[in-house]
DNA sequence: GGCGATTTTGACAATCGTTCTCACTTTGAG
DNA sequence: CTCAAAGTGAGAACGATTGTCAAAATCGCC
């Protein structure tokens, strides 16, 4: 069978799935790692990369890269939808705007190009961080 | 007078200048440094990567990330837009959308977001690539 | 429960884009 | 011209990610 890349269920891959599960924000590979070894999960680099990259695959993770190149996980709604992120403290909020989706669609098909796809992320400061900053 | 962050015109830089008006599709800083030795410019792979980084502060350059994290520059307009890019030639065309704009600044509003910024970037396969790989 | 084929893991090395270092060169004001 | 300030570039350093490969875990089967 082809297609779907079914992995063998394991401690590791639960493990990661499972600290995404509870993390709310968008978060690196790395801290991952550091995160799952500080509470007693043993674990290597290399597997967190893999199990992020399947479930990537799988649909069942979010993954954006910040300015500084640093791709950022996150376990999100599965239907298609887009991020509303505080530049300073991370807070995440999904949201949906199905005039976006039909504009990108209509622009791109106005110039010829097919199988059309799009990144779109808002970022700003939260109010909680703006009372707190200023 | 100081004030903006000029920066003095040296041959590098303009040889970095002059390549991208020339280039019309989002390029790496390696290719251009490439190019640029290939064309008889000799300069320093740091050159390029500081003249880049200059002109994306001064806003004469746009810069976005591919899949796999590597920045890409394009010289663009400089009012505010986005683009719609081949996956797989490179084309890129600017394109603008108000309505887009005004969603996602309200968007944010509604969650209590200031100081609002975004990224957009459509991608698909345009015309003539449509017809080449089929 | 045990067995062997197959997959996953993990410590470490390797890769690759980007930034840093610092001695040398270029610029431009006086 | 002279000199201080700014720019350059070869190479080292860096940090995120991926590759390697032997050891460990999993699964279908007896
Ligand atoms: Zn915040
Ligand atoms: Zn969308
Ligand atoms: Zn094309
Ligand atoms: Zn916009």
């Amino acid at each position: 069978m082809s297609g779907s890349s079914t992995r063998r269920p394991t401690r590791q891959q639960a493990a990661v799935a499972a600290l995404l599960e509870r993390s709310s924000d968008f978060t690196s590979a790395q801290t991952l790692h550091a995160r799952l070894r500080e509470s007693g999960d043993p674990i290597g680099l290399a597997t967190v990369y893999r199990a992020l990259q399947s479930m990537v695959e799988a649909g069942t993770v979010d993954v954006l890269r910040t300015d500084d190149g640093e791709a950022v996980y996150r376990a999100c709604s599965t239907h298609h939808h887009h991020h509303l992120v505080c530049r300073s403290c991370g807070r995440t909020v999904e949201v949906e705007g199905p005039a976006v989706e039909s504009w990108a669609d209509r622009v791109a098909g106005e110039h010829g190009f097919s199988d059309v796809t799009h990144t779109l992320e808002i970022f700003g400061t939260c109010a909680a961080c703006a009372t707190t900053s200023t």
